[in-house]
DNA sequence: TGACTGACCAGATTACTAGTTTGGTCAGTT
DNA sequence: AACTGACCAAACTAGTAATCTGGTCAGTCA
């Protein structure tokens, strides 16, 4: 785990401090004097690596974001269709933001945890990123063939994003704990196969 | 238009007068006693047709809703492929709720003007009623030989209102005007003939 | 008699204020 | 030169007094 593991450089002390902290209090209840205290060192002494709070944050977001990048991106290099993956995908980031605090309230913008302003940039930076695994996903598949040839892959990763994370998010909050699956399975149907019958 | 039509039975102008007041103002900053002024009426009448404020309130949104899933079914009974109606109702959803701020606003559960707990229960409503047009049209398909077989109407309506509420969404949050047509035609292509190449 | 009303009330909301906290700076220390 | 913590204005919080409002109901009309 990143947190246990003895960080050498200044900023990295002072990035597991701050994620430490911001995962157990949130945005607004960590100030920077708990980040520098956690980190054993001076308050000043953040300003030298970082511009503001924010960008503290958003240093936190985005290391949080590089280790679910990189698990995407090895679920997506697997075999199978373009569906398939879409659907590990989708599974991969249910199971991701389900158990990751930070992520999950900074997406589903909790204002009680995180001020609207930051969970927006947040979510921005996130909702980037997503979309960039998925496009890569469609321009492997189509040059492999499991993609139709006459997809055009940039907007409609945008699209399947939104898609994607409907369900994600309907997955999320539904009490039904089965929900997911089963709306899986049919949007891999769906946007594997379509509606229309094979001709 | 219905504001402007004379009502007769006094649970009519008290809807009509409710509606008024809640689309200029809002669920919050409406009161009873509005309500009652607007309907030239004693505030105690009120209480005589509905429940409460919330009752009112979701008499209001009900009706509104009855005459957007009129249009609704209309455009749904049209000629056409089960994904060209899924379309057809995406864009006149996003189009209604483009110009309906109180629909909008509880589904959208823009807190400042209609609180927390109301504007789910309204939004609720709404996702039912959606849902059931999308399950219909679904259903139709099937026997019309325009949708597959093997689909299952009711948890695909499910996942179908979800996806086009996205984009709906998106549609409706996004600066670029021309997001939505272009976003349609991916939905429409994708969902209808799906990812995969024709075998 | 029964449809209707508005004065009334408890609980919620607001407006205001005084006191506290906190992001960010910078003069001074190590 | 790297670092610190006292310091400050601005933001936030807690407390409270005053107001408002959903809902009731005893009484008034028609």
């Amino acid at each position: 785990m990143t947190s246990t593991m003895i960080e050498e450089n200044p900023r990295g002390r002072l990035l597991a401090a701050a994620e430490t902290r911001f995962r157990r209090f949130g945005y607004k209840r960590t100030t920077i004097e708990d980040i520098a205290t956690e980190a054993s060192t001076g308050k000043g002494s953040v300003y030298l690596h970082f511009e503001s709070k924010q960008d503290v944050y958003m240093a936190v977001v985005e290391r949080s974001l590089d280790r679910f990048i990189d698990s995407a991106e090895q679920v997506v290099a697997r075999p199978g269709t373009a569906p398939e993956r879409l659907r590990a995908l989708v599974e991969l980031t249910a199971d991701h933001y389900g158990h990751d605090e930070l992520l999950h309230s900074s997406l589903f913008g909790e204002t009680d945890l995180v001020g609207g302003d930051v969970a927006r940039m947040a979510a921005e930076r996130q909702r980037q990123r997503i979309r960039a695994v998925l496009e890569d996903m469609l321009t492997v598949g189509k040059s492999e063939g499991s993609v139709r040839a006459d997809i055009d892959p940039a907007p409609t990763a945008a699209v399947l994003f939104e898609i994607g994370w409907a369900i994600v998010r309907s997955g999320l909050t539904a009490t039904d704990t089965g929900q997911l699956e089963s709306w899986l399975d049919i949007l891999n149907d769906v946007v594997g196969l379509g509606l229309l019958p094979r001709a």
